[in-house]
DNA sequence: GTCTATATCATGATAGAC
DNA sequence: GTCTATCATGATATAGAC
């Protein structure tokens, strides 16, 4: 559908994505979209309620696809706990996956929804939060369950550093092109093997990326605990605690 | 010193910090800086040379750190490749510890440095990518060296991951705040044990973030690899490469 | 070096003809 | 619904008195 909300919407996203949503201009995005200056805040009302709109559109499809994942494994497991990896794939997997599969869009709003988890602008951060309260609630909770003899406090933090690991893999493309780079114009290593069209193919194989991400974020959520930890429990109750905590961390779910 | 540049310079900082660089305007620095409105263009040049001189007086000075602790290790390893913990020790720890000595300023600046990691703004881009340079080549060189058996993709991977979950771990508190409330106005669990003056300093306790933080990475860096590689590696030179990558990666060194 | 005053320009938003 | 024209505002930057 060619509707002017439609093409405004999608050409937003692109412009958002390409050079923040704050520096945007609404001339350049009607511009782009190739209708009127005033058809923003006609169809929209103001920039902002724009802006709110594309991340809506985006984010409770995906919330809703993530409970619903959460739903088929707890199911599964019938009262057991789920394991940690499983979770954490019906979490960030269900974000690639949806980037992955709606080609037209899908990437350029992983890249977008990147950046915006460390935007400073009120509205935007109040809106987030309320638009991820309810996932970021069930997760936390399954993953305490996954791992009971980890410390909660322990696991929020885990599931902070995977979270900002997910949103800068996305968005960050910088630092990556800059680490692949040997140095400057150094030519070794055949150049052009596979088609240099899109620059960013090489590296970000969205299909090979899911499994690195996933294999780090485990890596780092079953990581063992820092000693602070382990020293509380055992003066708490002497010794046989702290034991316990690293297996579970290291090899498996309790 | 309370002169002008100074004070500019400070507050800009702060300011940037809470609102973002493009957000925050020449009015709002002069303002809260109790010098004319002028006075940035006089003694920087424009808005761009003082976001430009901010970011150049911090990173140059932790660069510089990173770098010689790095030199420290290598020195102390002989030709021996350095563990690989402490790498990632001298690169985010360099980072967290300058930032909590410097009690002025430090926190804020770290905030704002891993906000800026996704700053789309393209001069900022540029300039942060040569003020990097140097050090992310030294370091990859390091990695690839502590781990000879990962391939040099998924180390180039990992650090990437890492440099998010770090920026993330710092910028983004707000996930955080989310993770932690048990629900709208739930008050359990004693709610005032520490003075509340500073809104963060329960939860971004800087001591213990460091630590949390080395253990999540460490535990990511050494997870197993992906599938992808071992397949590869298997019919290339059957099947004993592939051992030796899992326990290298797992248990330590090269 | 510091100030006031202002130039110049781009922004988001709106009013009103079609 | 779509357009043109325009408003009020706030941005960076500068000129020139002190």
């Amino acid at each position: 559908m060619q509707t002017t909300p439609n093409l405004i919407l999608r050409h937003a996203e692109l412009l958002f994505t390409q050079f923040g949503v704050e520096a945007t201009t609404l001339r350049q995005i009607t511009a782009a979209a190739g209708v009127n200056l005033a058809a923003v805040n006609y169809h929209f009302g103001s920039k902002e309620a724009l802006i709110r709109e594309i991340f809506k559109r985006r984010l409770t499809q995906l919330n809703q696809e993530r409970l619903a994942a959460l739903d088929r494994l707890e199911k599964a497991a019938a009262s057991r706990p789920v394991k940690p990896a499983k979770i954490l794939d019906a979490f960030f997997g269900t974000l690639l996956r949806i980037a992955q599969k709606d080609k037209q869009g899908g990437p350029t709003f992983l890249k977008l929804l990147g950046r915006t988890h460390t935007e400073p602008s009120e509205f935007i951060r109040v809106f987030l939060a309320s638009e991820y309260e309810e996932v970021l609630r069930r997760y936390k909770e399954a993953l305490i369950k996954s791992l009971p003899d980890v410390p909660r406090e322990e696991i929020l933090w885990r599931f902070h550093f995977m979270l900002g690991a997910t949103a800068y893999a996305i968005a960050g493309t910088d630092s990556l092109k800059l680490l692949a780079h040997e140095g400057p114009k150094e030519t070794q290593e055949a150049p052009s093997r596979s088609k240099p069209k899109d620059q960013e193919s090489d590296l970000m194989q969205i299909d090979r990326l899911l499994p690195r991400l996933m294999n780090f974020l485990v890596g780092g959520l079953r990581a063992p605990l820092p000693e602070f930890n382990t020293q509380a429990l055992r003066q708490a109750q002497p010794r046989q605690a702290a034991l316990r905590i690293s297996r579970s961390v290291n090899q498996g779910r309790g």
